[in-house]
DNA sequence: CCCATTTATGACAACATTTGCAGTGGCGGC
DNA sequence: GCCGCCACTGCAAATGTTGTCATAAATGGG
C-alpha cells in the first residue's frame, strides 16, 4: 500500500509493557505467557493472571513489532483482474478458493487485490509495493505486455505467473520466473479427436481472445487436428471474443447464420459453451441431437448443466496447490539459490452428454 | 495467522543502513530521501544517488519497521465460510468482489481467510488472531451460536457482521457489534404480493435452512402475504433446505409429487430457483406457463438464464460500501467512541419473466 | 545440610526505521 | 568582521516484542 494515505489505526492503549507493570512483572514473563510456544515457562498461576488482565484489557500484540524480529508474516498476495463479477466466474472463483484452501493448509495467509499501476511506475516498482505488506506474489491479473516482462526480469522476491498472463508466443524459458499452467494445446487436441472419432466433419470453432495465450494454445490444438488429414477449417466457422457467455451466443449466431452449418463446436471455455446452449436452444437447435459441443475448463456449472457438458478438466487444485508450494518455498530460500520452475499440468478430457456421435448413414 | 508455523522469509538483504554505508551517509539521510514526505530535506544530487542505489539493490523497507513507529496497515479481513466453492456461490463471489471494490476505493488491502476454530478458544480470542494482522473484519463465516455471540460482546476492534451469520430470532440493538443486512421481510412481502396480483392463490414455498435468519425472515415474508386473508399455506406445498441448486429439485419434486399442484412457488434464494426450474423442466412443467417462480438475490445467472428470473435485488455493492466504511471508520476512531449501527438496507423486486399472470378465466 | 539441578523470572540487546534536536558550514546583511 | 539565518546532515532516542543470558528461588539426592 502507497505511504500516500496511511490510515493508522493506532488506537491500541495497551501493550506488553503496561500489562507487566500492572501486574509487577516484567515485559518479559508477559511475552512468555501470551505465546502459547512459551507459555510453559511461567508458572501457571501467574500465567492465568496474565491472561486475564490482557483479555480484559484487550490486549492485542502490535504486528510490526513481532515482524521486525521474525522477519516477515506468513502471507501471499494474489493479483487478480479487476473486474467486477470476478469471483463469480468458473476460472477465477474456483481457483482462488483452491489457492485460499492451500495456504490455509500451511497456515499462511492470503490477500487479494487488484493491480493498480501508476502511470510513471513500472511493474517491479508497483509489484514492490505488494511486497512490503506479503512475502510472495500469485498472479493471475491481466496479461502483461513485453515491456511489464522485461521489468519483471529484476524482481527478485517470490512470484508465481499463470500462463494465461503471458504473450501468446513467448518463450516462458528466459524469463526468470516461475510458470504454471496447464497443457492447453494437448487438452484442445484430445477434445477435437473426440469429435473426430464420433464422425463430426464439420467443426465449427468459437475461440477465445486472441492475446490471450490459453485461447492461442487451444486454437493451436483444435486447429491441429482438424487440419490434419489436409483439411481446412471454413473461416466462416470461426469466431472469436472474450471468454464470455456472449461470445457462446454471438458465435453460435454468426456460426450458424451461414447456409452450412456444422454438427460440432469446439468452445475455447465453458461459459463460451453455455452461450452457445443457449443460443442454439433459442434458434430450436438441440444440443447434443443437432449439435456436439465441446467446452473447456469443467467448471462446477459443466456438471450442472443440461445436458452436462463435455469439456477439458483444469486441476485447478493441482495448480494451486503448487503456486502456493513455489511461493512458500521461494519465500524460505534466499534468492539466489531458487530454481526457475516452469510447469504445465496435463488437463484431461472429460466426456458427457454435450457431444454425441453422429449416426452411421448420414455420412 | 497462529505463530505455529512462522515461516519467515528475511531474505532481504539490503537494509536503509546498508545503503547508507555504501554512500557513506547516515542512515537517516537514506530514510529522508526514500519517503517523498521528507524527500526536500535531502540535497537532489545525493538524492538522486541514493534512490539510484536502492533502486539496484532492490531495496524494500521492512513492513514491521514501518508498522512499529506508524502505527498498523491499512487492511481488513473477511471471514468466509469454510467451503470449497465458496467464491463462486452467487452470493459470496460478488459480495467479496464488491467488498474488493470498495476497500481499493479507500487504498485498504484485503484479506480472505476462512475460521479455523480451536476448541479450547472462545470465539473473541480466535477473532483476535485475525487482528494480529488486520485492523478489521467482515464477518460472512458460518451463522454464529448464542455462546459465540456472549464473547462476542467484550471484542473491541472494528467488526462488522452480516445478518445472516446471526441466529433467527436475536434482537442485534443489544449485540453492541455493527450489523448490516437487507430487509429480508419487506423483500419477501413485496414477491408474495406480486404472486397475489397476478391471481395465483396456489402458492408453495421453497426455504432455506430454518437455522439462517436470512431463511427465517424470508419465510415471514412470504407467510405474512399468504396468510393476509385467513388463508393458510398447505404444508406438504412448504419445503426446507440449504440454499442449493439441489434444494429446489428436491423442493419441486416433493411439493408436486402431490395431487393439488401450486400454480407459484417462492424460493429462498436464486440459486433454489434454478433447481426448480431444471427440475420442472425435466418433468415438462413450464416455467411461466404452467408454475411462476420467485427467487431471492439477484445475482447475475437470474438475468442471464431462461426464463429470466424475477426475484429480489440484495443492494450488495451498497453493503460491502458499508460494511467497508464502517471498518474502515472505526479503525480511526476509538473503541469507546463508536456508534454501534445497525443497517437494514432496502432490497427491491426485479420483475422478470419467471412470474406471469393466471389467466382471467382460470380461477 | 550442602551442592547440583531445575524452575521461574528479570535485565537488556536486537530488530529496521523515523524523527526531534543539535551541529556544521556557507552566505548575506549590517 | 560579526551575527543570524538557512540548507543540509548526523546522532541518538523511540517504537513493541522476542530471545539470550544471568540470576534468584526452589527442589532433590546424598
Amino acid at each position: 500500500m502507497p505511504h500516500s494515505d496511511p490510515t493508522a489505526p493506532g488506537n491500541s492503549r495497551a501493550g506488553i509493557v503496561q500489562i507487566a507493570q500492572r501486574i509487577g512483572v516484567s515485559a518479559s514473563t508477559v511475552s512468555r505467557a501470551l505465546r502459547p510456544e512459551t507459555a510453559h515457562l511461567v508458572k501457571a498461576d501467574r500465567r492465568k493472571q496474565i491472561l486475564d488482565l490482557a483479555d480484559a484489557l484487550h490486549f492485542m500484540p502490535n504486528v510490526g513489532a513481532r515482524i521486525i524480529r521474525h522477519g516477515g508474516s506468513a502471507s501471499l498476495t494474489v493479483v487478480v483482474p479487476h473486474d467486477e463479477n470476478i469471483f463469480f466466474s468458473e476460472y477465477y472463483g474456483r481457483f482462488l478458493s483452491c489457492i485460499l484452501h492451500a495456504a490455509a493448509g500451511r497456515n499462511w495467509d492470503v490477500h487479494i487485490s487488484t493491480l493498480r499501476r501508476h502511470p510513471d511506475q513500472n511493474l517491479r516498482q508497483t509489484l514492490q509495493h505488494f511486497s512490503l505488506e506479503t512475502s510472495g506474489i500469485i498472479y493471475l491479473g491481466e496479461p502483461f505486455t513485453m515491456e511489464d516482462l522485461e521489468h519483471l526480469r529484476g524482481y527478485r522476491r517470490p512470484l508465481v505467473l499463470t500462463q494465461s498472463s503471458l504473450p501468446p508466443t513467448l518463450d516462458v524459458r528466459d524469463l526468470g520466473v516461475h510458470v504454471i499452467g496447464v497443457d492447453n494445446f494437448s487438452g484442445a487436441k484430445s477434445a477435437a479427436s473426440l469429435l473426430r472419432q464420433l464422425g463430426h466433419r464439420e467443426i465449427g470453432l468459437v475461440l477465445g481472445p486472441s492475446a490471450s495465450r490459453d485461447a492461442y494454445e487451444r486454437r493451436r490444438g483444435y486447429l491441429e487436428i482438424l487440419q490434419r488429414d489436409g483439411a481446412t477449417v471454413r473461416p466462416e466457422w470461426i469466431f472469436e471474443g472474450p471468454f464470455s457467455h456472449d461470445t457462446g451466443r454471438d458465435g453460435f449466431a454468426a456460426i450458424f447464420a451461414g447456409r452450412e452449418k456444422p454438427t460440432a463446436l469446439c468452445c475455447a471455455n465453458d461459459e463460451i459453451s453455455f452461450g452457445v446452449i443457449d443460443a442454439a436452444r433459442a434458434a430450436g437447435i438441440r444440443c447434443p441431437e443437432d449439435l456436439s459441443l465441446v467446452g473447456f475448463d469443467d467448471g462446477p456449472w459443466a456438471l450442472a448443466c443440461r445436458p452436462t457438458l463435455t469439456t477439458i478438466r483444469q486441476p485447478l487444485t493441482d495448480l494451486a496447490e503448487r503456486a502456493v508450494a513455489l511461493v512458500v518455498e521461494a519465500s524460505h530460500a534466499p534468492a539466489a539459490a531458487r530454481r526457475i520452475l516452469h510447469n504445465e499440468m496435463p488437463a484431461a478430457l472429460v466426456i458427457r452428454e454435450s457431444t454425441r456421435a453422429i449416426p452411421m448413414g448420414a455420412r
